[in-house]
RNA sequence: GCCGGCGUAGCUCAGAGGUAGAGCGAGGGUCUCAUAAUCCCUAGGUCGUAGGUUCGAGUCCUACCGCCGGCACCA
């Protein structure tokens, strides 16, 4: 086997791309460059997912047409992995032509095996969203928009996931590197064995924007069916199915390590090899997210840092598969550590003794010991990248040592045979070195790396002493310019703000945070002053703040509004947003006059006032100037 | 609520029954080939809390606390 194929998810484009996809992407080309080393062709695929509601909802509000606005973005996408110099071979769009035909196959497919079958689909259904509500019960209102849910049965087709429930399940036992980490897989297998497994609708009716299901009329498909089919139709033609690994953020796990199978033995086609989920980026211990505005774009930290720091700053400090936080403090810190005190200034020392001390040329090969490369090569293998990143740069560490405990600069005022014997092995163990761990660092660090060998002068296989004796170095130049930590993040800053605002004018959205895709809340009916000034505001401070036993979402919280009867008991649907020590000492706006409110046994005597966002996390309201306890809103 | 993972030096983490570790940061010193880089020394951290098993427990058991996930037709 001497090729290999491999994706990355194909991204929605209802955002732009941020540090999340290149995340993946990125690893994906690291990836592939490391099969590269191993002599593999390997063949990536990005792409954009483009189709639904959202989209045409998205669109319409920018005045464009639905393909008019995902040629936009989709383009956007293609540019930066361009632009960061990723290997992709091919950027498949679910709206291709080519893609459409092979979404329509594999339907036809799986329907002449007697797994589709028209049925119904009833559920809650809001009016304002234009959706299904999923697990709404009777009497629930839209989360987003607060409105009656009404509800509805619309005829859909459906695929019978229920057949697959036993083969699903051997798929996974028998075959434990199908979906990697260990922790995934034990999620997916406990639920397949513990739910039953539901038939899935796979098309709608009530959206235009889809590709239409063959001989059904009126019919688009739904997400997934259209969706997943990119990592086949990308290939389709040529010999690289089945795909040997599917990377992705592991929410999206289920759908890839379920359905995915499913719809594939449905149609009789073979199977993905192995599907490997990475975890989340967490921006300085909190989740990135829209709503909180702190999703990191990385075009700013490539013009800044290059992006290989950024590459070498998410495989070496992030276990492949586990959460990691990312901070522009770390990345910094990493930087200057590990690449310009580490790397660079070992390769800057070397080539510089090598110039000072032999005129530019290495001394003859030596034997020294190089264990570094199998264990990174293991390591490598095994997708753990930041091992393998770490053995080399011990590797570094021992040389920056040896170098010390040698002092090639006495030896070299040492006219002796034996001093100079020891002066040539000196050098040659360095630069030896340093020829296989650029190698090595390659896939991670690829610009980088090409500027290293040029200055080495000379590439060549992963088996030590391969260079020969006389070889003449290159020209010397920092590759790693340590950076003022302050300056070169205030940099990244500003040009993360003016990124931000292109990629906003760029979908056609003016303020930021952005508002909630789709119709804002529709406004409610209009109230007199009377009305209004029934609703007594108050401006009160938060006393005490525990979490409510039993509730992931509510807050026991004391709030004093100045009451002779002292500090009133409110609960709060905060938790997910707000820790507890953080509130205490805060001052909010409650609804001091609302019926009290018996939530989780305990009596709420009041309400806070927050901003809800779409799906997101509530926000508190605030005061930018300080306001006393007990001042009423009017 | 149920299930799973995690909680070890300021930070990131390793260790999984036998006298607490690494890298980074910080403090001190040194060499001079090098990007004020390198190298050396310095961390005394109740290993989340409380019990228990054991001659002996970060390391096994129990309970509790905290954090993070999973509990499907949400992208």
């Amino acid at each position: 086997m001497n090729q290999y194929y491999l994706t990355t998810p194909i991204y929605y484009v209802n955002a732009a791309p941020h540090i999340g996809h290149t995340y993946t992407t990125l690893v994906a080309d690291t990836i592939k460059r490391l099969k590269a080393l191993e002599g593999i062709e390997a063949y990536l695929v990005t792409g954009s997912d483009e189709h639904g509601q959202k989209i045409q909802r998205a669109a319409a509000k920018v005045g464009k047409s639905p393909q008019e606005y995902t040629d936009l973005i989709a383009a956007e996408f293609e540019q930066t992995w361009q632009k960061l110099g990723l290997a992709i071979d091919k950027f498949q769009r679910t709206t291709s032509s080519q893609h459409a035909a092979a979404v329509s196959r594999l339907f036809l497919e799986c329907e002449k095996n007697g797994y589709i079958y028209m049925g119904s689909y009833t559920g809650y259904y809001s009016v304002t969203s234009e959706a299904f509500v999923a697990d709404a019960k009777e009497g629930d209102v839209d989360p987003d928009s607060g409105q009656p849910l009404e509800l509805v049965t619309e005829e859909n087709l459906f695929f019978k996931l229920s057949a697959f429930q036993d083969k699903l399940i051997e798929l996974h036992e028998t075959n434990p590197g199908f979906l990697q980490p260990e922790a995934r897989r034990n999620e997916i297998l406990a639920f397949l064995k513990s739910e039953k497994l539901q038939d899935l609708s796979i098309s709608r009716t009530t959206i235009q924007w889809g590709i239409p299901v063959p001989n059904h009329p009126g019919h688009v498909f739904y997400v997934w069916f259209d969706a997943l089919m990119t990592y086949w139709s990308a290939v389709e033609g040529t010999d690289h199915w089945p795909a040997d690994l599917h990377l992705m953020s592991k929410e999206i796990v289920r759908f890839h390590a379920i359905y995915w199978p499913a719809f594939l033995m449905a149609a009789g086609w073979p199977l993905p090899k192995r599907i490997y989920s990475h975890g989340w980026l967490l921006f300085e211990a909190s989740k990135m997210s829209k709503s909180r505005g702190n999703i990191v774009r990385v075009t700013p930290i490539q013009e800044v840092m290059g992006i290989d720091a950024l590459r070498y700053f998410l495989l070496r400090e992030i276990p492949f598969g586990s959460d990691g936080s990312f901070s522009f403090d770390a990345l910094v810190a990493r930087y200057n550590s590990d690449l310009a005190n580490g790397l660079g200034n070992l390769l800057s020392r070397t080539l510089s003794m090598i110039q000072q001390y032999r005129g530019g040329a290495v001394p003859a090969p030596v034997a020294a010991d190089h264990a570094a490369i199998a264990q990174a090569r293991e390591h490598y293998d095994r997708f753990e990248f930041h091992k393998a990143l770490e053995a080399l740069w011990r590797w570094i560490g021992d040389l920056d040592k040896y170098i010390v405990e040698n002092a090639p600069w006495k030896l070299a005022k040492d006219a002796s045979p034996e001093a100079q014997a020891r002066l040539d092995a000196v050098l040659y163990r360095c630069f030896e070195s340093l020829r296989l761990i650029t190698a090595l660092v390659a896939p991670v660090i690829p610009q980088s790396a090409a500027r290293i060998r040029e200055q080495l002068n000379i590439d060549g296989p992963l088996e030590w002493g391969h260079t020969p004796a006389g070889h003449r170095i290159g020209a010397v130049a920092p590759i790693f310019p340590r950076l003022d930590p302050a300056a070169a993040i205030d940099r990244m800053r500003q040009l993360e703000a003016a990124e931000l605002d292109r990629q906003n004018a760029l979908m056609g959205k003016t303020a930021e945070p952005e508002a909630p895709a789709g119709n804002i809340t529709p406004i409610a009916e209009t109230i007199s002053i009377d009305d209004f000034v029934k609703v007594d505001l108050r401006v009160g401070v938060v006393r005490s703040a525990e979490a409510v036993k039993g509730a992931d979402k509510l807050l026991h919280l004391k709030i004093d509004i100045g009451e002779a009867s002292g500090p009133r008991t409110i609960v709060a649907g905060i938790a997910k947003a707000y820790q507890p020590a953080q509130l205490i000492g805060r001052k909010v706006v409650i609804v001091a006059n609302l019926a009290p409110r018996k939530l989780k046994g305990i009596e709420s005597q009041g309400m806070i006032v927050a901003a809800s966002l779409e799906g997101g996390a509530p926000v508190l309201a605030a005061f930018l100037e300080d306001v006393p306890i007990g001042a009423r809103l009017k």
